[in-house]
DNA sequence: ACTAGCGGGACAACCCGTTCTT
DNA sequence: AAGAACGGGTTGTCCCGCTAGT
């Protein structure tokens, strides 16, 4: 956890915020430097590909720390059921207080760049897979072996549905909607 | 629906193309107009309002495309389960056409746009409302009066969710889980 | 002579005026735009392909300025000694007015750009060339037919040569030592 | 020619290749030291100044190097015609295997230049008259005392307009017409 | 009503030459 | 000697008026 460099950091997490609110496109450079409060010159020094490498990295970063938050949510769960009630509940809270504007990271920056842009494509490929696998190694964890693979792609979906749908009606609703589809494949 | 200019009806579907493909920030008005093969004196015209009045108008209209969409894939089927089948695999099937490229026009719109953008974020809540509504009159009248409300939105929730997912596994997977997930609600 | 659109040929004689100067790649499009008094946003409506574009119309035009003038030289001279003569002091008078600063903007974009740049290459290869038959098509009206190729490829060696060396000694003497030069081929 | 430092030199003979190729404004420093292979913090030590020193050192080694090869290409002749020729051969071979490529570099600096740049005016100014000199000190040897001023100009003049067209065509011819020009001087 | 041409300024991403710190 | 860091500048494109003509 010790942050070698202050700057890139910053811009990371400036990016990180506003490809959230506003979605990739929209965020411009300069927009991001002067929010992070980094010198304007520096953004080239760490990133040297520019604004798709930045992208990249955030994409990165941020799905990792949402996986680590999967995981997190589960920890103390008695059963898979509660560990995915817990896990929308912990997503709610945090969207409902970012005042829902606060939209999930990857995808904004996912829907926004055609398949055609492999790196964007790939960042945003390897994080949706990673949190599926996470989460399918959870449910095996809790005995559900044959269904494993079923219910992490149907919590992603259901979360990531969520959030969209809770963005527009700002409302937790989606959130429970979705955590109670998934338990029901469990029986 | 009597088309009072070809001109103003080829914009949309431009914008609606590129919105889907790029995100609302990524299609400038430029391109929007290129792609349409209309003189690019017209745009000012039909849209005194500019970029976001287009994107008003794509966002309702192409909303109540696919809103109407969804009634079309409940018609015939017996049971509302039946007809989650087939508007999952109907999606599905005209997303995998698409090369697995066209996201879902209004989710790119609408993240794109904080809270604060008034006129494109009540277009985009007004469409997932529209979507919401359409079902839960589609469920009552298939009995389910108790659940409809819910089941409703699990749909949206599940179909948006697919959507993104499936656009990064390039895969109709996500779709059949999400609609196995909202069967699971009817027991 | 009329001019269709001032703001078009301003930009050329702003970007004329600046690449004898100080070259091409030192001459910015803004500093072209601010010399040349015209707004920034029709530099792109009359040059949609940049700054390259911009400089492949001036070489052309300002070449052809420069060919005119070269047949202006030996308009009215008795002998072709006498019109090297006249071609020489005209381009060492209009240099010395510059206050020796206006190299020939030709050669500067020339120099400035690799052959892998065809665009640019292309244009003063053009010019070159043009400034070669040019002479040639004069010599032969003189009655220098033998020697025709090789008295215009002279002139024009001897002019460019004497451009540099002039600029670097503020001083016409290149100019007639380049034109005595040529007058010896003569025999 | 006792190398100080390898990095040093390494650096003047990047940017000598890259004027030459190139111009001054369009090489980059950080072109010129990647190219140059040295490290990029070492660029400032051995020229606090920055880069319009590497530039004044590269116009005056490089401007010195080619004022030895003048003198090299006369060492053996037996007429000042003879050397004329072999000096023309010299460069135009050295052109031409540099793919017709490499311009004069002192011309290529001195043209980027306004003369109110002092440091680089004055080197270009320097280099031109030492050649112009040493020229001029090798026709006295001949016996040319009389005219050795007009032929040093002339030759160098037909050298550097020669230099210019011969990119412009791919082709020796330029170097050819000028030292036959040059010779005719002599009667 | 509808289209075309021509601006117009702000800002996009990117890279420049240079200095700081060790 | 040298890597890290910087602030101002580059070209290019954004979305949008405005004026005329069809």
């Amino acid at each position: 956890m010790p942050e070698k460099s202050n700057h890139r950091l910053k811009l990371i997490r400036s990016a990180s915020k506003l490809f959230q609110h506003q979605g990739y496109s929209a965020s411009g450079v300069s927009q991001i430097i002067s929010e992070s409060g980094t010198p304007r010159g520096s953004f080239y020094y760490y990133f040297p590909e520019g604004k798709e490498q930045l992208a990249d990295e955030t994409v990165r970063l941020t799905g990792e720390e949402i996986r680590t938050m999967l995981e997190g949510g589960f920890a103390g769960a008695k059963t898979f059921a509660d560990g995915v009630d817990q896990v929308a509940s912990m997503i709610a809270d945090w969207f409902e207080k970012s005042g829902w504007q606060a939209g999930c990271p990857i995808t904004t920056v996912h829907l926004e760049k055609t398949p055609q842009n492999t790196v964007l494509t790939k960042a945003s490929q390897h994080v949706f897979t990673s949190w599926v696998e996470t989460v399918q190694k959870i449910a095996r964890q809790y005995g559900h072996d044959k269904q494993s693979s079923e219910l992490a792609q149907a919590l992603i979906i259901g979360l990531e549905g969520a959030w969209v749908l809770s963005r527009a009606s700002k409302s937790k609703a989606p959130f429970y909607v979705a955590a109670k589809m998934v338990k029901m494949l469990l029986k």
